[in-house]
DNA sequence: TTGATAATGAACATATTGTTCATTATTAAA
DNA sequence: TTTAATAATGAACAATATGTTCATTATCAA
């Protein structure tokens, strides 16, 4: 008599209501796409979009929560010691991911997932900083302003990557990010 | 017969929205603010605002606009020709502006603000990379990158300030933005 | 087959936007 | 002070979008 918590044809309306937002990603920008639209597209009716998520954004942040969660797997399989930050990793995840993170520029909501992506980055290099427990009073530039500085270089870069349809490979955006950021990091602080 | 082509009461009222605007940028989020509000705020009628402003984000803009102007002429005064930004005004600037840059920060719109100000820089930075005359075989690191790194770099640390209640002051700023972006600048390349 | 859950669509209330227009108020210049 | 040009007003209006409700129908797991 009881059944899973989530059937199929709940997820595949989900998944429809998804592709459809995606889709017009494409062709216009997020803030004037109607909820009517997305229904529209994806063959769903109103009531039913609304009984899933609370509104647009909420089905945005949905639909990103599962690229997260792939990124966060690859990301943690792919942790280097020596680095502040599993950058390569994140470049090649966007690199592969290419078509879903250009729907994101295209409808000029780069900035909303850039976000998410910051306070996901943000933690990370919080751990980092910690375990490396540097001495506060060493340089004249404060950790906070420090790590701010580390995670919005990362995410310039990444957005400036989109915006110029990638031309180097994630390998080389890496490259680059290491050369500008590591003479701000412990070696040069201890060396 | 002809009159000034902008009268005292069309100015007055252009002031009192944006007055008003501002006032209730400190109370909630720029995106939840109607227009409604706006105009009873202001105690004018629906009408008068159609007729001044085309949306709500022209207000904003055109509010905007009187302070760019004075930062325009805060920074042009201030040059200093070793440096590869005007950066020091840049922060004075903030400062002196406190109240009005702080109620951006609290309605959630800093980024709209932030995002003039990166045009307006990266504007400045490219005269002055232009001018320095770089080879751009020399590094790694591709200029367009450099430039959008650095007036990044700005557009960070201005915002950390702002979110953290500016515990510092200009001058300990700008000394933080130099030190972060200075060993990718030329006399690194060349030395 | 059946009982629980999900989807539907149409109707509804509500909110916000942007326009129109006749009337009134303000202002610079004669 | 008068006058002609310009601005402001407010109420009504259409248009659009949002979010809710509910009775009916469809789907799916057991």
């Amino acid at each position: 008599m009881k059944r899973k918590k989530v059937d199929r044809q709940s997820l595949r309306t989900r998944q429809m209501l998804a592709d459809s937002l995606m889709n017009l990603l494409f062709e216009k920008s997020y803030a004037s796409i109607t909820i009517q639209e997305i229904l529209d597209r994806a063959n769903v009716g109103r009531s039913t979009f609304y009984s899933h998520f609370y509104d647009k954004e909420d089905l945005l942040v949905s639909s990103l929560g599962h690229v997260f969660e792939v990124l966060n797997q690859q990301l943690i399989s792919g942790i280097d010691e020596k680095s502040i930050l599993p950058s390569l990793g994140l470049f090649q995840h966007v690199e592969q991911h290419y078509k879903l993170y250009k729907a994101f520029v295209r409808g000029n909501c780069v900035d909303l997932l850039l976000e998410k992506a910051k306070d996901f980055l943000y933690i990370m290099v919080e751990e980092r900083f910690s375990s490396l427990d540097l001495d506060p009073h060493i340089p004249e530039i404060p950790i906070s302003v420090l790590m701010t500085y580390v995670v919005n270089t990362l995410i310039t870069l990444l957005k400036w990557w989109l915006d110029h349809e990638m031309p180097y490979s994630a390998k080389r955006m890496d490259d680059i990010f290491q050369r500008l950021v590591s003479p701000q990091l412990p070696p040069s602080y201890f060396g």
